[in-house]
DNA sequence: CCAGACGTTGTT
DNA sequence: GTCTGG
DNA sequence: CCAGACGTTGTT
DNA sequence: GTCTGG
């Protein structure tokens, strides 16, 4: 779940909607993008504990040395948030390096017989937050890496229907509770209630063009433009 | 301890 | 009721 | 997470 | 490299 999105905000328009600067080589480094592919590992702005004055760029790649090591094996653009505290790999960074990572949608694809069907997903804040945790480390070379991975969690009703096969979506931070996940020194508990599927009612979703989103180039306007397939009509209501 | 795992849900 | 192995 | 376990070293 | 299940 969650291995594209969007985040085709101005920088200008995200330090307006978070209050926060960016460092002039990341703003200078930024572009919107209509369509980031975790597997490409791009560099896309996030927001973290650490550094909370200031939207950043981190890489969606692999969270630490191992997992690029070995990244045909192991996967680390996605977290299971149920299982955060538990994972060897992840449940240092829950406590204090957890981060807020812009977007303004995502995609996803029913699957319907032999056929896939692609969905744009947003909600009802033009530019909102998956929840995530990112990670300091150093490859072969010795280069500081920042990467991040996007906590998942149950599907709502509405991604049910679409993500039909792994029923999974990503955690949006409701906007009044951005500054809460961010926090210092959350209990266990506290960081736990903040891991919920998106209220169904504020989750917006539209059928995308197949031919679009699967083309050499995705990154284009028209990759989330609605487009109806007759034959889902039945199953969306 | 210590061998074996370490990740999630795509294949566009 | 609470912990933990799967 | 969540179904299933939840205990230690006697013999009376 | 580090964690943990058995």
């Amino acid at each position: 779940m969650c291995y594209n999105y969007k985040n085709d905000a101005a920088s200008k328009d995200m330090k307006v909607r978070f209050k926060r600067k960016m460092k002039e080589e990341d703003e200078q480094n930024y572009k919107p993008v209509f369509k980031a592919n975790g597997f490409s590992h791009p560099l896309m702005p996030v927001i973290t504990q650490e550094e909370p004055e200031l939207i950043q760029l981190y890489q969606w790649g692999p969270f630490n040395a191992f997992a690029a090591e070995n990244e045909r094996k192991y996967n680390t653009l996605n977290a299971i948030s149920e299982e955060i505290f538990e994972k060897a790999t992840y449940k240092k960074n829950i406590q204090n390096k957890r981060c807020l990572i812009p977007a303004t949608g995502f995609y996803e694809w029913m699957h319907v017989g032999k056929e896939k069907y692609p969905f744009h997903i947003a909600i009802d804040e033009p530019i909102f937050c998956f929840a995530g945790i990112y990670n300091h480390w150093k490859d072969k070379e010795g280069i500081e890496r920042k990467a991040y991975t996007i906590l998942t969690t149950a599907a709502n009703p509405i991604m049910e229907k679409i993500h039909n096969t792994k029923k999974r979506m990503p955690v949006i931070m409701p906007m009044v509770l951005e500054d809460n996940w961010l926090k210092q020194d959350l209990a266990i508990e506290e960081i736990k209630s903040l891991l919920l599927p998106y209220e169904n009612e504020r989750t917006l979703a539209f059928s995308v063009d197949k031919k679009v989103i699967f083309s050499e180039d995705a990154n284009t306007p028209k990759v989330f433009e609605r487009v109806d397939y007759p034959e889902l009509a039945l199953l969306m209501n």
